[in-house]
DNA sequence: ATGTAAATAAGAATAATTACGGTTTATAAA
DNA sequence: TTTATAAACCGTAATTATTCTTATTTACAT
């Protein structure tokens, strides 16, 4: 998803332009990969001075609902990126340098008939290892 | 796995038998479900009085490292149940009650090409949803 | 220009987990 | 059966990620 996109649909939502917002998505979508609040702290503060903690979780979890960025859990720490939906897909994840790889099979596709009496809300797959650059 | 199973596998590998070890595993038997480190306090605080976090971390710990136990993480939390390990095999997880089930087919069988590069350490396919008793 | 809801800062609070120093205990060997 | 020793344990403090609270500031529609 490219910056005027994400701004269009926060526009659209309700919600106000600030150059905070601008930059965390400039952060994003300079990233090909799943990046943590930590991360874009560090990014943000040279910026803006004095930050708040509170800044940073209250967009990415706005931006998460929004569907402008999307998360995963690694190591016990939320991950986030810039959404790359539209269609449904799934993940490679880079365990080095977090880079992302999409997957577009879907293993939901031919689902075993021993889950009839049960309500699917949700799935997650993904594939952990090491990218092409993190093996030398 | 069975308790007994359990036992052995712990003084195989040179670890020793104590009561609290053996009321962790007994909890875990007893349950078909993802149970979280406070579950297993809660279990444990009436028989021993004044348990330390500590023996439940590192037990837990422990026993997922020695393949006893399988773990997950939802909603920000390690989750750890009883292995039924020996087959490979994924989960469908009742995000009510954490019960699980076990999903025969795996998505890495037929692997797309895409990933012909990229060097694959480890996978996760999980299901969320309501199972039927908690549908109610 | 101005009113209002949203966004923010600052820091305290919470929740899960890990770490540390001292004590107890399971186990094996004398 | 004693004894030595490493492992297990307790009590508690520290850490880490995240959320909450309150007062203040700001974007932006009117």
């Amino acid at each position: 998803m490219k910056i005027e996109e994400a701004l269009a649909l926060l526009k659209e939502a309700g919600y106000k332009y600030t150059d905070k917002r601008e930059m965390i998505l400039t952060f994003f979508a300079n990233e090909d990969r799943y990046r943590t609040a930590k991360d874009l702290l560090a990014y943000l503060e040279p910026h803006f001075e004095g930050i708040s903690f509170d800044t940073i979780y209250r967009n990415l979890h706005l931006f998460n609902q929004l569907g402008i960025l999307e998360s995963t859990e690694l190591n016990g720490e939320k991950n986030y990126q810039m959404s790359c939906a539209k269609h449904h897909h799934h993940h490679f994840i880079c365990k080095d340098c977090g880079l992302t790889k999409e997957i577009h099979a879907c293993p939901m596709d031919r689902l075993p008939t021993e889950l009839n009496n049960f309500v699917i809300d949700d799935h997650k797959f993904e594939i952990y290892g090491l990218c092409p650059h993190c093996q030398q």
